[in-house]
RNA sequence: GCUGGCGUAGCUCAAUGGCAGAGCAGCUGAUUUGUAAUCAGCAGGUUGCGGGUUCGAUUCCCAUCGCCAGCUCCA
C-alpha cells in the first residue's frame, strides 16, 4: 500500500465483504479507524462487531450520535463523558431539568436521523491549551476538566460529525449510518467522575448492535434475566419475603426458600466435617471493647450498627465472626502441632448498608457468612489458601458454576489511612496470595486499593447460567488480628510464635449466594436442592388413597413428596407444578393404582411413560443425591 | 446516602380532581377429570403511612417509610 493510504483502501483491497463489515483495523496492535491514512506499516488485522474492541468502538460511536442527538434536543446541556461498556454505553449529561422516560423516545428519533444522515466522522487535532480554550468558550466544563488532566504537551483529538464536535482519543467509524440497531435503555444519576462529593449528571444507558436480530436477542436476553430475577421467582415459588414493617434489607425465609437454604447448609456442613474444620457456634452481640481490640470500632464503625447498652456495658452487633473464633482459639495454650486449627461457622452477621445499595437477597443488612477462619504457622499459609482454592473451586462445581474470574484484592500503598499494619506484613501476605493462585495456575485481575483494612485477599466471581458475575468465594490473608490480640503458638523449641489467619468464605452468604441459586437455575433447582422434589397427581378422588400411599412412600424413603389433591382436572395441576418447577411428577389414575406403577413426568422433558413404583423411586432418589466431597 | 421513577385487592395491572375496576390467586358449589389453565357464584380496598390545598384527592403539594434503575459501597 502507498503511505497515505486510507486504512479503508487497504481493507478493500483484502475483499470488498470483508471490507464492508470492518468496524476498525489493528495495525502492530494499536486500534486505528477505518478513515484514518496508513502511516506506518506492520501486521495488519481487520476487526469486525464480533471482535470485542471493535464492538467497543461501535457502540462508543452509538454514544456520540446519542450526544448529538441530545445536544440538539437540550441545548443547554454540558456534556460529560460517554464510553462503551460490556453489552452498550451510555453519556453522561449535565442538563438543568433531568430527563424523564419519555424523553428517551424523542432522543432515539434524533438519532435516527442522524444515522439517515450518515455524517461523515473526521478527527481533528488540537493542542492541549487551545482545546481548554475552546471548552471554556463553549462552557464545556466537564470536557474542559478532562483536558486540564492531561500532560501539557498533549496533543488532544476530536471527533466531528455534521455540527457535532466531542472531545474523545477515538477510532470511530467511518459515518453515523453505519450503526444499524440501537435502543436507549434506562435513566440513572450518575456522580461526576464516580464521586458522590461532585455534581450529579443525568447517565442515558443504551446499546448498539450491527444487525436488528442481535439486538433482539439482547433485548429477549434482558427479558429472559427479569423473569429469572430472584425476587420475582422468590414470590411466585414462595421462598423469601422482606417487609416494610420488619425493616429494609432483612430477609423472611419462607418453608421452601429456607429448605433450599437447609440444604445448601446440610451440603457445607458436611463438606467442612469432611476436610478438617470445627464446626463452631459463636454470640451475635459483644462487648465494645472487643470490637475495639479487633479494631473494628476504629476501621469498621460507619458499617456497625449502634451501641446496646446492657448492665452499664455497651454491646455491638457482630459484622463480622473473627473475633469470636480468635476467643475461642485463645481458651488453650496452643501448639505448633495443633495447627492449622481450621473454625468455620454459619455465622449471622448485621452490616449498615446505606438504603440505596439494598437489593433483594443479594444485598441486605443481615446476613449468614459461610465464615471460617484458619490458624496457621506462617510456613503452612500458602498450603492451606491452596487448600481454599480447592474447596471454593469444588464448591463452585457442585452448583454447576461452571467457570469463575479471581481478582487479587491489594492495598492502594498510596493510601495509608484505610489499612492497619506494616508494609513487610502486607507484602508477606500478598507474596502467599499470588504463590497460592499460581499453583493453582488461576489467572487473575489486580484490584488495587481493594483489600480489606487488615488484610489482602482474593474475591472469586462465580459466572452463572446466563454468563453473569456473582459475587462467591473471598480468601483474605492477616497477620494484623493474631498481633492485635496477641495470639500465640508454642514452637517446637519452646518459643512462642504468631499464627497468622485465614478468612474465608466459599459461598459468601446465604442470602447472596441461594439469590444467585435462585437465577443461575431460573428457579428450576436441581432435584438434590428442590423444595419439593416429586408431587403425586391423582386423576381423580377415587385415586386419592393410592396417591397418598404413594406419598408416603416416597417421603419413607426420604424424598421431599407432596400429593396433590385438589378437584382439579390432570391438566391443570401439571401446569401448576411445572410452573412450581417440581423436578418429578407421578400421574395416578385406574391403571396405575392397578399395577403399583406411576406415570412419570420430569420437568421440562414431559411424560417418560408407565414405570413400576419401586423402579420410579429407585430413579429419582438416584437423581436427587447431594453431591458429595471427593 | 445521592439522582430519577414508582407505591391502588395476595399477585399483575386499570381508573388524571367527581360513586375505585379487571384478570389470576382465595372461598363456596357444580363437575370426577389421563399429561401445561373445567364452569358458575361469592368475597376481597381507610389507594404505603402522616399532614396540607380543595366543596371534593388514588389523582395536586409537603414530609416519611418502602420498592425499582443507577451512582457510591459490598458477603
Amino acid at each position: 500500500m502507498p503511505k497515505g493510504a486510507k486504512v479503508m483502501e487497504a481493507a478493500e483491497k483484502l475483499g470488498r465483504k470483508l471490507a464492508k463489515r470492518a468496524i476498525c483495523a489493528r495495525i502492530d496492535g494499536e486500534l486505528v479507524g477505518l478513515a484514518q491514512s496508513l502511516d506506518k506499516g506492520g501486521e495488519f488485522e481487520l476487526l469486525d462487531f464480533e471482535a470485542e474492541p471493535a464492538r467497543a468502538i461501535y457502540r462508543h460511536t452509538a454514544a456520540h450520535i446519542m450526544a448529538q442527538a441530545v445536544t440538539r434536543l437540550y441545548p443547554a446541556v454540558k456534556l460529560a463523558i460517554g464510553p462503551a461498556i460490556e453489552d452498550g454505553f451510555y453519556y453522561d449529561f449535565d442538563v438543568p431539568k433531568p430527563f424523564s422516560p419519555e424523553d428517551l423516545g424523542q432522543i432515539e428519533k434524533e438519532m435516527a436521523k442522524i444515522i439517515q444522515a450518515n455524517y461523515p466522522i473526521e478527527s481533528a487535532i488540537m493542542d492541549r491549551d487551545h482545546a481548554i480554550a475552546h471548552f471554556q468558550r463553549e462552557k464545556e466544563t466537564y470536557k474542559a476538566e478532562l483536558v486540564e488532566d492531561l500532560p501539557p504537551d498533549a496533543k488532544v483529538t476530536f471527533f466531528r460529525q455534521g455540527e457535532f464536535m466531542d472531545l474523545c482519543a477515538g477510532p470511530h467509524l467511518v459515518s453515523t449510518g453505519r450503526v444499524k440497531a440501537f435502543k436507549l435503555l434506562s435513566l440513572a444519576g450518575a456522580y461526576w467522575r464516580g464521586d458522590e462529593r461532585r455534581p450529579m449528571l443525568q447517565r442515558i444507558y443504551g446499546t448498539a448492535f450491527d444487525k436488528k436480530s442481535d439486538l433482539d436477542a439482547y433485548l429477549q436476553r434482558l427479558e429472559e434475566q427479569k423473569r429469572r430475577d430472584h425476587r420475582r421467582l422468590g414470590r411466585e415459588l414462595d421462598l423469601f419475603s422482606t417487609h416494610e414493617e420488619g425493616g429494609a434489607g432483612l430477609v423472611y425465609w419462607h418453608p421452601k426458600g429456607a429448605m433450599v437454604r437447609q440444604l445448601v447448609e446440610e451440603f457445607w456442613r458436611n463438606v467442612h466435617n469432611q476436610n478438617g474444620y470445627g464446626l463452631v457456634y459463636s454470640p451475635h452481640i459483644a462487648k465494645v471493647d472487643l470490637w475495639k481490640t479487633s479494631g473494628h470500632w476504629q476501621w469498621y464503625k460507619d458499617d456497625m450498627y449502634s451501641p446496646i447498652k446492657i448492665d452499664e456495658a455497651e454491646y455491638l452487633l457482630k459484622p463480622m465472626n473473627c473475633p469470636f473464633h480468635i476467643l475461642i482459639y485463645q481458651t488453650q495454650t496452643r501448639s505448633y502441632r495443633d495447627l492449622p486449627l481450621r473454625y468455620a461457622e454459619l455465622g449471622t452477621v448485621y452490616r449498615y448498608e446505606r438504603s440505596g445499595a439494598l437489593h433483594g437477597l443479594l444485598r441486605v443488612r443481615g446476613f449468614t457468612q459461610d465464615d471460617a477462619h484458619i490458624f496457621c504457622r506462617p510456613e503452612q499459609l500458602e498450603d492451606e489458601l491452596v487448600r481454599v482454592l480447592e474447596l471454593a473451586d469444588f464448591m463452585a462445581k457442585s452448583f454447576d458454576y461452571e467457570s469463575y474470574d479471581v481478582i487479587l484484592s491489594v492495598r492502594d500503598v498510596e493510601d495509608t489511612e484505610h489499612y492497619i499494619g506494616d508494609d513487610e506484613v502486607w507484602e508477606q501476605a500478598e507474596g502467599a496470595l499470588v504463590n497460592a493462585l499460581k499453583r493453582k495456575e488461576l489467572d487473575y485481575e489486580l484490584g488495587i486499593g481493594e483489600a480489606q483494612f487488615y488484610g489482602p485477599k482474593i474475591d472469586i466471581i462465580l459466572r452463572d447460567a446466563l454468563g453473569r458475575g456473582w459475587q462467591g468465594p473471598t480468601i483474605q490473608v492477616d497477620f494484623n488480628l493474631p498481633e492485635r490480640f496477641g495470639l500465640g503458638f508454642v514452637g517446637p523449641d519452646g518459643s512462642v510464635q504468631r499464627p497468622v489467619m485465614i478468612h474465608r468464605t466459599v459461598l459468601g452468604s446465604m442470602e447472596r449466594f441461594v439469590g444467585g441459586l435462585i437465577e443461575h437455575y431460573g428457579g428450576a433447582f436441581p432435584p438434590w436442592l428442590a423444595p419439593v422434589q416429586v408431587v403425586v397427581l391423582p386423576i381423580a378422588d377415587r385415586h386419592h388413597e393410592y396417591a397418598e400411599k404413594v406419598g408416603d412412600e416416597l417421603r419413607q424413603a426420604g424424598l421431599r413428596a407432596e400429593v396433590d389433591v385438589r378437584n382439579e382436572k390432570i391438566g391443570f395441576k401439571i401446569r401448576w407444578h411445572e410452573m412450581q418447577k417440581v423436578p418429578f411428577m407421578l400421574i395416578v389414575g385406574d391403571r396405575e393404582a392397578e399395577t403399583e406403577a406411576v406415570s412419570l413426568r420430569a420437568r421440562g422433558e414431559g411424560d417418560q411413560g408407565s414405570v413400576p413404583l419401586g423402579k420410579a423411586m429407585e430413579d429419582i432418589s438416584a437423581a436427587a443425591k447431594m453431591p458429595r466431597f471427593s
